[in-house]
RNA sequence: GGCUCCGUAGCUUAAUGGAUAGAGCAUCUGACUACGGAUCAGAAGGUUAGAGGUUCGAGUCCUCUCGGAGUCACCA
């Protein structure tokens, strides 16, 4: 494949050496696209020579100008507006440019590099279904590792499953109290949302409980003793709840016997615990294969939940450590801008962070990744900063390639969702209503029997889901309005999607009719719309290495809607079919083709797929 | 209070330090006996929160201020 771009920057470096006699390193030279209210394909940004050239701007864009047309046979001619030096590349790059993106069927993506990559998402606990939230987050980690592998790593998906603790505790104590012996299949209902509803009535239960409990003699006297004077009765329950279900709530001590009991491997408690858990896991296998991800190695919390201790013990002898009177291990990390921070308890037992300490170590063991990009929302910010901080004390093999990909909560219109208030969004059926919405507005010109229907409904629904969250920058938080996340037109999924569906429309008429397309080599008069489409098919590649340098698959959601927009420009604009040659016809189909497999490809970044008609 | 992130049109958002800040939704107006109208074109909508600074050039980088969010547990 032809390098444009970089021939074209080693030619202004050279330019700019032979003409003034100074040194530049070609990778820093700026060419940008051509604005098209000006003549020209790409641009040079000059001034950073103009300097080091001791002359005008315009006379140092009009020297490198003449340099380029008369060096590079790509350039086919040159102008110069206001200091900026507008280039046109000629008609027969173009013309090569798209047969090899044709005959490359990886075009975009690079050879693979021998490097490994491991990337955590999902991540749920075992104790409710999944919900709007952990979207986000397996979008983003699902497209990230597609990033990766198109930049040429090898990514191994994984999830950490919060399996164990007090949560599933808390559905095993209410299902045994309220539901014993009921079972998903009994109460016609998905398995995990069965387990969920036991949490669900749990906290009602316990919520009952606390509110009789306030009214007691015993819970007024804590009230009078032990309430801040800033706190009317309603604030301090509020804040004493976890005290209560740790010190006097009947249910938070069958919770803390059930985790005992687990912990001490009671066979009845674990038989319970995989039962529970494995509900759980079926419904999550469910809703992974509705969103089209899968993982290469699922990492149990009750397996991981005592590692580190190997590691404390070396951050000891490394003095990273240091252990206080009381037998507690700590971390001193007030140099670097966070505080100190425990590592093991005074009683030998790990911390969350100790966990994730010993977690990625036994990671590295197991795979031997150079880096690991761990998907979790921003909340957990100075939780992996300081977790990165410990790891490149300890100096661990692969500390210099961690990377937290942290992203921003999803809000609704009304604010933040809440279990208690009940306004979470729950996965499945946003799935199920984005596939229905999706199911109707199918024409008449699409598929004609059910099964096709649905499973293009499924692609429709889905893109717009996928893309209307995948479209925002991770980094920003977002405010899902499910209105208009299930939009079918605007910047959507189904538009991308429309659009290739009219390619799809051409190919199957070349196909019919049997066009024979090969004279699209002899074309001329390339057009500004065909000229704009082939610069941004050319961009393609440095989208997804942009996108994949900085963990960002929102990149390629817009380049895609960028693309897919021109081109449905240039299809109401210019006859593709009626053409005014044979020649236009035919490079027009192939330039269609084209825009189509880059579209595919880019959308599958995304975890998006394609339907053949809508 | 310390640290981190965010602030762009009524709403949701885009813009490797480059030319007149670009879209979508909503509002209004147009375009099919034409390759699929889930489309296209047009109108209207902006002091890029504010003030300084660096630069040939700042939405973008630096400083301060204001507003919002998160976090600062021997919880996970």
């Amino acid at each position: 494949m032809m390098q444009l771009i970089p021939n074209l920057q080693k030619a202004v470096a050279t330019a700019v050496q032979q003409l003034f006699g100074v040194e530049t390193e070609w990778q820093k030279v700026q060419i940008n696209q051509t604005p098209a209210e000006f003549t020209g394909d790409y641009s040079v940004v000059v001034f950073p020579f103009v300097k080091l050239a001791k002359k005008a701007p315009d006379q140092v864009a009009q020297e490198i100008g003449a340099y380029l047309q008369e060096q590079v046979p790509e350039v086919m001619a040159f102008n110069v507006i206001k200091g900026f030096l507008n280039l046109e590349i000629s008609e027969q790059y173009w013309l090569q440019f798209l047969q090899a993106v044709l005959n490359d069927p990886q075009y975009g993506r690079q050879t693979p590099n021998g490097r490994k990559v491991m990337v955590e998402f999902s991540s749920p606990n075992t104790n409710k279904p999944l919900h709007l939230g952990h979207i986000r987050n397996i979008l983003l980690g699902w497209s990230c590792s597609q990033l990766l592998e198109a930049v040429g790593y090898d990514v191994v998906k994984v999830q950490i499953i919060n399996d164990r603790g007090v949560a599933i505790c808390k559905s095993m104590v209410s299902w045994l109290k309220w539901g014993a012996g009921k079972t998903p299949e009994s109460e016609q209902i998905k398995s995990d949302h069965f387990v969920g509803d036991y949490y669900v009535l749990f906290e009602r239960n316990s919520k009952a409980e606390y509110e009789t409990w306030q009214s007691t003699a015993e819970a007024q006297e804590f009230l009078a003793s032990k309430r801040k004077p800033s706190q009317n009765e309603k604030d301090f329950f509020k804040d004493y709840k976890n005290a209560w279900f740790n010190t006097h709530s009947q249910l938070g001590a069958e919770v803390r016997e059930m985790l005992l009991k687990w912990e001490a491997h009671d066979p009845d408690t674990i038989a319970l615990w995989k039962q529970m858990n494995g509900y759980v896991y079926a419904g999550f296998d469910q809703t992974y294969a509705d969103l089209g991800v899968h993982f290469d190695k699922l990492y149990y919390e009750s397996d991981t939940y005592l590692l580190g201790k190997d590691i404390v013990e070396d951050g000891l002898k490394q003095n990273v450590f240091f252990r206080k009177e009381d037998g507690s291990v700590w971390v001193d990390l007030t140099d670097a801008g966070f505080d100190q921070k425990v590592v093991l308890r005074a009683d030998g037992t790990s911390v969350y962070i100790t966990q994730d300490l010993g977690t990625a170590r036994m990671r590295f063991h197991d795979f031997g990744c150079e880096k690991m990009v761990y998907v979790v929302a921003d909340e957990q910010n100075y939780h992996f900063s300081v977790l990165f901080e410990i790891l490149k004390r300890l100096q661990e093999p692969y500390a210099a390639g961690l990377y937290h990909l942290s992203y921003g909560l999803v809000e609704l219109p009304t604010g933040r969702m809440k279990t208690r208030e009940g306004t979470v969004v729950d996965a499945d059926d946003l799935i199920s209503e984005v596939r229905r919405l999706a199911l109707e507005g199918l024409s008449e010109r699409g598929d004609t029997t059910e099964a096709a229907q649905l499973e293009t409904a499924h692609k429709v629904g889905m893109a717009a889901l996928k893309y209307f969250i995948i479209k925002v920058h991770p980094h920003k938080k977002m405010i899902f309005n499910p209105e208009e996340s299930v939009d079918l037109q605007g910047q959507t999924g189904p538009y991308i999607q429309y659009s290739y569906v009219r390619i799809n429309s051409l190919m199957q008429r070349v196909q019919r009719e049997q066009i024979d397309t090969a004279c699209a080599t002899d074309y001329t008069g390339l057009n500004a719309a065909e000229k704009e489409l082939l610069v941004a098919v050319q961009d393609y590649p440095d989208v997804i290495r942009q996108a994949a340098d900085n963990y960002d698959p929102s990149l390629v959601a817009n380049y895609c809607y960028n693309l897919a927009k021109n081109f449905h420009r240039f299809w109401h604009d210019v006859s593709i079919f009626n053409a005014e040659t044979p020649e236009a016809r035919a490079f027009r189909l192939e330039l269609s083709r084209a825009i189509g497999l880059v579209l595919k490809s880019g959308m599958r970044l995304l975890g998006i797929e394609m339907p053949e008609r809508m």
